[in-house]
DNA sequence: GTGCTTATGTAATGGAAACTAAAAAAATTC
DNA sequence: GAATTTTTTTAGTTTCCATTACATAAGCAC
């Protein structure tokens, strides 16, 4: 058992609410006040748990990708590179426009600005928007493989094209596209698939 | 002539410099020492030019899309609405990815999280777009009237479709992406256009 | 119970943010 | 040249930011 004083809150609640807030507000945007507040914690709290306000920005995007990501993996999981990625742009224009929560990938909408040298921040979410379009590339790779799609399919730059296809959607969502306008523009993007 | 003591620095030369620093940094992250060092001036002349650090901003986002933006109209004045797209793209995926200025276009990079109630800012950006976005859908309209897109067409889906591919071009390049790879992307994305 | 260790609440720290008061300076008008 | 108008410079102001010192509280080992 832990030596010490318990800790009173529950680190992965507070982690939760915490996400809301950066979501909502980007990283610079959130205060730290906001984010004590949300988490029904004081400060100490915060530091003592995940560090400062960077490590718990980091923490949260975990938790992010692990909660809302999960529909990603799910669509790869689909029989063939087709179905996977319509399932991907379907179920992504559904999700970014879904009430309760902000609209728009956080990775997208968390923070793009920031100086080459300075911002530690728009590069963690640069790696991760990047990891996701491996994903998609890996998963198309596969798909030429298996003879899913034809030899002259080029799976990067499909990737690519089906990833800023998805980024553009974020930014639609974030200025009030609604979630039938996103699957219209998913159903468009389908047409240039390669059969 | 204008009576009092003149103004010292030229309104349009300032509001470029400050253009650029907005363009970097977004809205949030470009603090008023920055934009008053990077203008030449001291805080009052900024004052009694612009209002505000928002009104700057707005003034510095005019700017920009006379500047920038220039290739838009150029584009959407094609003879065809396929040609006119392609441009669109083409000239999206070159601005973007150019050298001497930030990457990705600064109506998406500049600022996408805030509050409901809060930001102005993100509203007006949000505008903007939709503004650019209505712009494309009537060239498509014009483009079905004249025969130009078959009966079938939806401009207004297509024009959607478009404008998301060219956020997410925008994310793309902001996240490091080459006008290559872009370039590519483009090609992709014509792949869907009905004819 | 007494130590030990860790967490908590309060309140403060130094710094940076947007913005401005006030006086000096540079032009015009009379 | 004196009065007027506007800009500039300097030096603030207030507010908010992320972060932390410090004293207290709450659990375990003994």
């Amino acid at each position: 058992m832990a030596v010490g004083r318990p800790r009173a809150f529950d680190a992965d609640e507070a982690l939760d609410k915490a996400l809301v807030v950066f979501w909502r507000k980007g990283y610079d945007g959130a205060s730290l006040a906001e984010l004590t507040s949300a988490m029904g914690i004081n400060p100490p709290s915060l530091y003592a748990a995940f560090g400062n306000k960077e490590g718990l920005f980091r923490r949260a995007l975990d938790r992010y990708e692990e909660q809302q990501g999960c529909f990603i993996d799910e669509a790869l999981a689909a029989p063939t590179a087709r179905e996977a990625v319509e399932r991907l742009l379907c179920n992504a224009a559904s999700k970014h426009c879904e009430e309760g929560h902000p609209q728009g990938c956080m990775l997208v909408t968390a923070g793009l600005s920031g100086d080459e040298e300075s911002s530690a921040i728009r590069e963690e979410l640069a790696a991760r928007r990047k990891a996701g379009e491996d994903d998609i590339r890996k998963r198309l790779e596969r798909a030429k493989r298996e003879g899913d799609l034809p030899k002259t399919a080029n799976p990067a730059a499909l990737a690519r094209y089906v990833t800023t296809v998805l980024r553009g959607m974020s930014v639609q969502a974030a200025g009030g596209a609604t979630a039938r306008e996103l699957k219209q523009v998913a159903e468009m993007a389908m047409k240039a698939w390669p059969d």
